[in-house]
DNA sequence: AAGCATAGCAACCGCAATTAT
DNA sequence: AATAATTGCGGTTGCTATGCT
């Protein structure tokens, strides 16, 4: 079982690539557009996987990438977002037209990570502490090999298709409430499994996120598990981003009485970060962003 | 000027989700 | 439904440029 390699092929190309590929390479997507990256090389008649075909034409040669320097306007978003969304890097780059995730990643690992490191010390030293212990070498003798270990639980990143957040009001008896539910992750099979249409349809007094067909339900158990300072701790994929990007994300936020300020600011960046799809905003307005955030950060 | 250390970045790797058969 | 192929993502590696001693 299992499946070939995408570059098993001995005698491939590897490695930088030189002016004559990008053009060959720019020269079919132009002609021919994008997908298809298994076989373009072969039709293209270069001697590179079509892995990495991909990966120069997403990086580097797309007409849209913007390259050079990193605004402070952008710096300061990368920041906020990677403090929201942890190293999510895709959906990062998507805030910020014309930027990779690649690139995105290589900077915060090379410079905001260590900005994030010296912030540590002040007002905002939780916020960025896992963070910046993710990005830190573990000693001096490797720089290039950045420690993972954080505090955060960071599974390797998954991509959900349909994502439940049982979102419980705090039982109005003092009899103690059962153990909260974990947060319900269901499959495409069981959304559309009539018998887990309970888990779905009971929460109607949570934030519900409508993005298409899909439901996107915050699950609290009357704790402060959504308290505004945990979204920092509950990084992998607590309200999957991708989820949201991909679904259309036309949001409903409603908002129960039981959420703080703060709550409903962290969701209401939320669904603005991921409201925004990457298809349609190629013009992002980063100021409405910036004060977004600057709102969001209010105490 | 030479050698070493570090930073920056492009590219690769492996895994998982999605799509096709 | 099961399997294979494709695509996308995040982590990691390795090369080059730059700075420091």
């Amino acid at each position: 079982m299992g499946r070939n390699p995408c570059c098993s092929k001995d005698g491939l190309n590897r490695g930088a690539w030189t002016a004559l590929e990008d053009k060959i390479l720019m020269a079919y997507i132009k002609a021919h557009g994008e997908g298809k990256w298994r076989n373009l090389p072969e039709r293209a008649g270069l001697n590179r996987c079509g892995k990495s075909c991909r990966l120069r034409w997403l990086n580097y040669l797309r007409p849209d990438i913007k390259r050079g320097n990193i605004s402070h306007d952008e710096e300061e978003l990368i920041i906020r977002l990677h403090n929201l969304l942890g190293n999510r890097w895709s959906l990062i780059a998507g805030r910020l037209p014309g930027r990779t995730d690649n690139e995105i990643k290589n900077y915060w690992n090379t410079t905001l990570g260590k900005k994030a490191e010296g912030k540590s010390s002040s007002q905002s030293k939780q916020r960025f502490e896992s963070k910046a212990r993710a990005i830190k070498p573990s000693t001096s003798t490797q720089p290039s090999k950045p420690t993972q270990t954080t505090q955060v639980i960071r599974p390797k990143a998954t991509r959900w298709t349909k994502v439940l957040f049982l979102l419980q009001s705090p039982p109005p008896t003092r009899t103690p409430p059962p153990p909260p539910p974990p947060p319900e992750i269901l499959s495409s099979t069981a959304m559309n499994d009539p018998s887990q249409a309970s888990l779905i349809n009971h929460q109607e007094d949570g934030p519900n996120f409508h993005c298409g067909t899909e439901e996107v339900h915050a699950w609290h158990d009357g704790s402060d598990f959504f308290n505004f300072g945990k979204w920092n701790e509950i990084q992998p994929n607590d309200i999957d981003g991708d989820t949201l990007m991909k679904s259309g994300c036309n949001r409903n936020l409603s908002t129960g009485s039981e959420y703080s300020l703060g709550l409903f600011d962290e969701l209401k960046f939320k669904d603005w970060a991921l409201n925004h799809c990457p298809e349609d905003n190629a013009t992002l307005d980063l100021e409405s962003l910036a004060l977004l955030l600057d709102s969001e950060e209010r105490p």
